[in-house]
DNA sequence: TTGTAAGCGTTATCAC
DNA sequence: GTGATAACGCTTACAA
């Protein structure tokens, strides 16, 4: 089965003309004669000429498509935020190329070999939950191929970088669980390697201990795969509802933990807010849904997509160098709801 | 800003060697000698040399790689099927490439053109709300683009087409609302141009028809934008419920549309289900955690978007031209929860 | 104003 | 066993 083209070489044989000039009346180059420009553009529209985007790209050495990395399509936050990549992709031109990691370091390096050697001319990253290593992206990097981190970032290399201020997030949470009376609050935390779970992390330890309350090991819970495995979730959940003082309320650190954690505390026939608060990360449409209605930290995430495009773009179609490079820090939005509030 | 890549040019320079040789040596070709082999690739180790895939596309004429139209990736079952799509291709070896309609015909036209004109080696497509033409994918696909659709198909094409049973799906549904004694049953639908929408709506007049109820044409809404907007399926439900005679359930026929309606209720104050009962179309991992837990009808996503790949994966690798084309439709998930019993 | 030829990176065909 | 050359489709010096 194959796609049969036109090429502009059968456009000059059929019009008794040299490939260049059909080429340059093609593009309407001021070389060309009026007449012989017209023939030559009534003919390519009548065959329905189409350039080759390969050719070109063999030629210009660039492929006006840019690569995509990110855990899990199917996750909220990262469709919306491959949304906002789409948009403004769309906008400029240039094709958005998606793979996923499943959160494995592994499939991860796998997916950036296969994606760069030259078929793409940037690159879009949120490193999987299990990446502890960033040579690959700087090799890479300084090798020359632009990439823009966003959401879990790669703290050593010197490029854009988008983040939502993730400290002042969990931060805000913590202290409004505090000001609702709630004082053994746990943290129900994603993959510790990664940046944001380090810096939520420390969000929440800052707000207890502006509040004079000591923090605990046996309430601080990591799920290596970002609860990407509902037990994984479970077992966490559970070691915090057996710890010696059981908390009043979790702070969740991601997406699929907020969800998640209430599953596993439906399950276990806890209720949510009156025996457990709960508040977390979550992009989720549905959260006011719920029941109870969610509160959550919620990130821009189609705007963190649509600026990380922008700023790739503009490496990509930068003339000299750029060195002055940014990190983009969001703020994060707090939405109150029912879950975090005694009474409800 | 550019990628400095290295070539096949660059190690025969610096190995006293012709492109051709090493060529045939990266390749393992039994004409080169074992020595020359040796050096050529622990030279190309060395330097990480990586084949050019662009060049290697021009020379082939295919690019390994598969784009995508759906109308919105930051959408559970649209996401769910990259998910799947972009789990067969990378098994095989392909880039997916998404681009997103916003159910606009317009849109999608444009995106088709961007996407075609060889830079992909076939097309996956899920038509937008608003496509009531199909000439453009049929000429596309005439012209030997392979082509699958999938859940909203075009019905004069023949090619591979992925869908559930989506009359079975409505049907059911309507049966199950019947039985648990509602008679006042409305439907709330998506654009009519739509497949889906028109088979969903048979299944669900036959079910009414099979137990005797009369359908009513004000209990038919429908919401051109299939529910992107929530003002229109504001508009719908509240025409719906100011009908003579308000209706006792309602049975929604898309993603959108289920959730849209549950927060039009809500708003209205009005409680599901003692008030009114619902049950609709959705592929969302939070409807059971929803207030009231939602019965759905699900469709399974994942296994769709790894179906389609498959077939499009057949076609594009055929030797000899496949005529032989078969529909293969799926079953749907009725999940029954709270939303649509009485007294829950 | 138009044509010729080289080049982008690779492989297939033909020579030697 | 290895090398020259042409070709994939297109653009662009350079010639005419």
């Amino acid at each position: 089965m194959r796609f049969e083209a036109v090429t502009i070489k059968d456009i000059a044989r059929a019009l008794g003309l040299s490939t260049s000039t059909v080429s340059r009346a093609l593009r309407d180059s001021y070389e060309i004669s009026p007449e012989t420009k017209k023939l030559v553009l009534d003919y390519a529209e009548k065959i329905n000429y189409q350039p080759n985007p390969i050719a070109l790209s063999l030629k210009e050495r660039r492929t006006h498509s840019i690569g995509v990395i990110v855990s899990e399509i199917a996750n909220s936050f990262f469709s919306q935020a491959i949304d906002g990549i789409e948009s403004v992709a769309y906008r400029n031109g240039y094709n958005v190329i998606i793979s996923q990691t499943r959160e494995s370091a592994e499939r991860e390096q796998v997916n950036l070999n296969y994606l760069t050697s030259r078929s793409i001319d940037g690159l879009i990253v949120s490193v999987s939950a299990e990446t502890s290593d960033f040579s690959n992206f700087r090799e890479l990097y300084e090798r020359g191929m632009p990439i823009v981190f966003f959401d879990r970032i790669a703290p050593d290399i010197n490029t854009y970088k988008i983040t939502v201020d993730s400290y002042r997030g969990a931060y805000d949470a913590t202290v409004h669980l505090i000001r609702n009376g709630y004082n053994r609050i746990a943290a129900l935390a994603s993959n510790v390697l990664l940046s944001i779970t380090r810096d939520r992390l420390a969000g929440y330890r800052a707000a207890l201990a502006d509040h004079g309350l000591i923090e605990k090991d046996e309430y601080i819970r990591y799920c290596q795969h970002g609860g990407l495995i509902l037990e994984e979730t479970d077992i966490a959940v559970s070691e915090m509802l057996n710890a010696p003082e059981r908390p009043d309320a979790i702070l969740a650190l991601s997406d699929k933990l907020t969800t998640g954690c209430l599953r596993v505390l439906k399950a276990h026939k806890i209720k949510v807010p009156h025996d457990i608060a709960l508040i977390g990360f979550s992009n989720s449409d549905l959260t006011e849904l719920i029941d109870p209605a969610l509160s959550i930290i919620k990130q821009p995430a189609f705007d963190m997509g649509e600026m990380a495009t922008n700023s790739l773009l503009q490496m990509i179609e930068s003339k000299k160098p750029i060195t002055d490079f940014n990190t983009t820090t969001l703020a994060p939005q707090l939405i109150i709801r029912d879950s975090s509030q005694p009474g409800r």
